[in-house]
RNA sequence: GCGCCCGUAGCUCAAUUGGAUAGAGCAACAGCCUUCUAAGCUGUAGGUUAGUGGUUCGAUUCCACUCGGGCGUACCA
């Protein structure tokens, strides 16, 4: 409906200029009494001409080529609002367009050719991964979805260190766990990872080992166990959710592969960089940010700026359009140190959306729990999956805008699980699916003959809600909220209950009943569509 | 102190990026199953959009300040 008011704008155009001047964008208004969709262009030319909005309005509205047989009705309404109302038949036509592509239908090729990459996760293996990370996971994996759905060809990228004092505290925690079993009494340090996962580990080492390890360093052989198991444990985690990243870039390759002293060198040689008190300043005050950085501390180890900027720097030379960096607001203050680092080099940073999603609140009957990995006092992602299995998992994180400080009430959503909305869009897929089922039994075929039967205000409603998915992908990929989709299909799936309960197929007129089939399965296409971006199954029972 | 994010119905959150009368779910109340799945539908109730000012035809949205919360503010990541 959108695209056939572009065109007979742009028809417009040609006579009067400016329309030129000003973006053309058409809205559904909130209430149907203000058409179906509808143009603030007079009011926005207003000022602009000298003229009251109306007056505007009018010349607009004369000035349109319309197809009667699309457009009903046009009206001038308010300040200066421009109404369109559309025909029944246009409207229905939605549904041969779903129908000829179902599966595919709502991808778009507008970022066809384009590579994107997208980072998320990226924790390092010190521990099992926590419902914190649960919203990064499916943000980021749900994102790499929409990228794919308007065309972008899509790696989804797991950055992690291996190395640091972190993973040494990792091995010394494994080590101590392990002198334990043999008997050893220890002082477990209090800042060591505490969680059982590390006595875990310790065990199958003893298992293998016996005591044969009692001499080992810690950097050894304790700190790799680690790493492999907890790093086996991840992964099984994201597959649980559906996530599997393809490339995992190892922190610890920046050096082997001299990328860290490349950039290092560069800065020098571009007078970007000074020591002072024996560590390395990168000048950021002189790059638009607030104040100079050390780089390379005066032990010689850089800070994380440094392989953050070379890591990116890897990412341009792998010819990315779009680079996509899914961090928790604990990483706000990092990241502009590191864009202004690759634009100092030469980069454009505005190929890097950094996407910042505020912490999840845990609550357990109204109580905060405090989260630390080190503490072991958290709950676990994996837990929370065996709790509430992986579709509420994914629709939950996906389902809110990622600025919001989400609530999450672990009591409530296990209780809760049945009246997730999640149930409300599955429940739609499966009725849809139990009645093509039963249709078999009826000899009724969907037929788009007579499409032009859908008259009544349900049958209208759904399909004027089919119209906007298309569109509502384009807009949620381009804007990067993939809560969007939630929104929408919560919205399509309410239309079709409503449908459902007042539109019978089975047992109506056969002409009728065919075409209301047509749109029942047009339906049932777009809510599995929108499930799979989400990657949350459309059952076809329930 | 400074920076980023947030404050919307009892609770969890939306709001077409500045649009017309701020909407859903949950919870509450009242109805609807001999017919395609009642995990559904219909209706009622629930609001000074934290507050004050500003910008303009028009503000939940933009700006300033105040209050309240989260995260940062490292030669930790």
């Amino acid at each position: 409906m959108k695209k056939y008011l572009h065109e007979i704008f742009n028809q417009a155009s040609e006579k009067l200029a400016y329309l030129k001047d000003i973006k053309i964008t058409f809205d559904i208004p909130k209430n149907e009494s203000q058409g179906d969709l509808s143009s603030n262009a007079a009011l926005l030319l207003s000022k602009q001409l000298k003229k009251p909005p109306r007056v505007i309005a009018e010349e607009i509205q004369s000035s349109l080529n319309i197809d009667k047989n699309k457009i009903s009705k046009i009206e001038i309404a308010g300040p200066g609002f421009i109404n369109f109302y559309f025909t029944p038949e246009f409207v229905s036509e939605i549904v041969k367009e779903i129908l000829s592509n179902l599966i595919g239908y709502g991808k778009s090729q507008k970022y066809r050719g384009k590579k994107a990459n997208v980072e998320f996760v990226s924790a390092n293996p010190t521990g099992p991964l926590t419902v914190g990370h649960g919203r990064n996971a499916v943000v980021g994996d749900t994102l790499a979805n929409l990228l794919e759905w308007v065309g972008y060809d899509v790696d989804r990228e797991y950055y992690f260190n291996n190395a640091g004092r972190q993973m040494r505290v990792l091995g010394d925690s494994v080590k101590q766990r392990y002198l334990e079993l043999l008997g050893n009494k220890i002082d477990f340090p209090e800042d060591y990872y505490q969680g059982e996962y590390i006595i875990e580990i310790a065990k199958k080492l003893h298992k293998d080992f016996g005591n044969k390890l009692f001499d080992e360093n810690p950097e050894g052989i304790f700190k790799a166990k680690a790493e492999q198991e907890i790093f086996l444990e991840i992964k099984n985690t994201l597959e649980r959710l559906g996530i599997i990243h393809k490339v995992f870039f190892n922190e610890n390759s920046l050096y082997e592969d001299k990328k860290i002293d490349e950039v290092l060198a560069e800065f020098k040689e571009k007078n970007l960089s000074y020591e002072k008190d024996s560590a390395v300043w990168l000048k950021l005050s002189q790059l638009g940010n607030e104040q100079d950085k050390v780089i390379v501390k005066a032990t010689g180890e850089p800070t994380y700026r440094l392989p953050d900027i070379a890591y990116h720097v890897t990412k341009y030379k792998r010819n990315y359009d779009l680079m996509v960096d899914i961090f928790g607001s604990d990483h706000n203050a990092t990241y502009p140190d590191v864009l202004a680092g690759l634009r100092a080099l030469g980069y454009d940073d505005s190929k890097v959306k950094v996407l910042i999603h505020q912490f999840v609140t845990i609550t357990e009957n109204g109580e905060v729990v405090k989260m630390s990995t080190r503490k072991a006092n958290y709950i676990t992602l994996d837990q929370l999956i065996d709790d509430v299995g992986a579709d509420v998992v994914r629709y939950f994180f996906n389902m809110r805008g990622i600025t919001s400080h989400m609530n999450f009430d672990l009591v409530l959503a296990k209780k809760q699980s049945d009246e997730n909305p999640v149930f409300y869009l599955q429940y739609a897929h499966a009725r849809i699916s139990s009645i093509i089922r039963m249709v078999e039994n009826e000899n009724l075929k969907p037929s788009t003959e007579n499409l032009n039967l859908l008259i009544t205000n349900e049958e209208q409603a759904l399909l004027k809600k089919l119209h906007q998915f298309e569109n509502e992908v384009l807009l949620s990929a381009e804007l990067f909220e993939t809560h969007r989709i939630c929104v929408y299909l919560e919205e399509l799936a309410a239309a079709f209950h409503k449908f459902y309960t007042f539109c019978r197929i089975i047992g109506s007129e056969k002409k009728l009943a065919e075409a209301r089939l047509a749109l029942a399965i047009a339906t049932r296409a777009v809510i599995k569509n929108g499930l799979t971006i989400l990657g949350v199954s459309a059952p076809e029972k329930m």
